[in-house]
DNA sequence: AACAACTATTGATATTTATCAATTTTACTT
DNA sequence: AAGTAAAATTGATAAATATCAATAGTTGTT
């Protein structure tokens, strides 16, 4: 009898994962065929660099943000396992418009941009699914641009907490592997801003904190805090 | 010898875009059938209504936007004619994320979702086409991020009337369609500072600016305030 | 277990940008 | 062409957020 490991476990998620988007045998094959490892706070992709890569992420979490000249990001996006990551890459200037970087230690399955095209043009299916991923993605960005353009810190930081409760981790518990600086660029502040903000919320009963690990309380507070605009 | 009216050669330029984009002549009549014409200032989508349409600009010119609580929008895009909007409604929850309304008069076709879908799904070479679309928008919002969660004001401007020039009206000339409350919005500020900040890009001999029309005189010094931050 | 490096927290202050008010200019409608 | 509505402009002020500084706590490494 096989025991499993981990890893086993794994890689049959990632292969239910690409299954479903509609990839067969041999496709899954060559897309998962090149693995890296990257450890906390590693760079999985640089801004402004040469976009060879479509990637995969097999295990770990990573951050996308835009980066500016002073060293403050601006992250419009948490990825978990089985999410692609690079899709804007895949044509246009072939170079990195955001960067990426390692939250936890994590795996990532490299793809060749070539590669990952010429599965696209050989399998409709694929192809839609692809397309699904974008929309998605436009649609989270204008839910980003919306809350850091228009809105006041507190509904900012509202908007995060919501974004990582429902979208990221679908738990009313924000896991600890989220620091104070990651809120503070997702939400575009600075990070003593979010630690009086994050008081705030705790007095008004709409969050608990226990160290960095935050439980929302009250998730429809946090709603009209951040349509209050 | 027959006589081409403006709207004849403007039908012409539509129909040649739409088969660079590979769609044959069938295909073509179907998404240029049904053409509504909408007045300056008028929307053509609203923000939060159910996302029926794909639309195709053929003739005018629109502004894309993200609405806030207290009507101050934040713009992510100025479009000219032939371009899709409304690319990441394809999929995904329904509705329009984001708003957008004619800057001067417009025509722009309707082409219902299912119908846009189908077509994609039977059409390699024009979802391939689709797919560079989608790139594109999502490298254009991370340069609007970019610009509008990091940056000063004064570079907020320059990257606003930089995107004007090089990506819309391809001229150091910035058609006065454009008004300084457009210009505001790309940026994420307030009507009167574009005023007082166009006043000091002025003094700089940066740009000329006569009446609503700017002029720019120095590129490079525009992109040095950008990059500064 | 001790050390170093990073992360979180708090208070005080500075800077930036929005807002408000008043006026002038431009554009639109009939 | 007149009259009205919208846009642009300027100055003064208020509000929001960043920055700086100093300390405490946490995490990871050897």
């Amino acid at each position: 009898m096989k025991i499993f490991s981990p890893d086993d476990e794994n890689n049959k998620k990632l292969v239910d994962f690409l299954k479903k988007l509609g990839l067969n045998s041999s496709e899954i094959k060559i897309v998962t065929s090149t693995e890296i490892e990257f450890k906390k706070g590693e760079n999985v992709c640089k801004q402004g660099s040469f976009a060879s890569y479509i990637m995969i992420l097999k295990e770990g979490w990573l951050k996308s943000y835009i980066e500016n000249i002073h060293f403050k990001n601006t992250v419009f996006k948490i990825t978990k396992p089985f999410s692609i990551i690079g899709l804007s890459c895949l044509y246009g200037d072939n170079h990195y418009h955001f960067g990426c970087q390692a939250i936890m230690p994590s795996k990532v399955c490299l793809v060749e941009r070539a590669v990952f095209d010429n599965i696209i043009r050989g399998n409709n299916k694929f192809a839609s699914e692809i397309i699904k991923m974008y929309s998605n993605s436009l649609q989270n960005l204008y839910d980003r641009l919306n809350s850091i353009s228009n809105k006041q810190s507190l509904s900012k930081v509202c908007d995060s907490l919501i974004y990582l409760s429902e979208k990221i981790f679908e738990s009313e518990i924000i896991s600890p592997i989220i620091t104070r600086r990651d809120i503070a660029e997702l939400s575009g502040l600075a990070t003593e801003n979010i630690v009086r903000i994050l008081a705030e919320l705790k007095t008004a009963n709409a969050i608990s904190v226990d160290k960095k690990e935050i439980t929302i309380l009250d998730m429809d507070m946090l709603k009209r805090f951040s349509c209050f605009g």
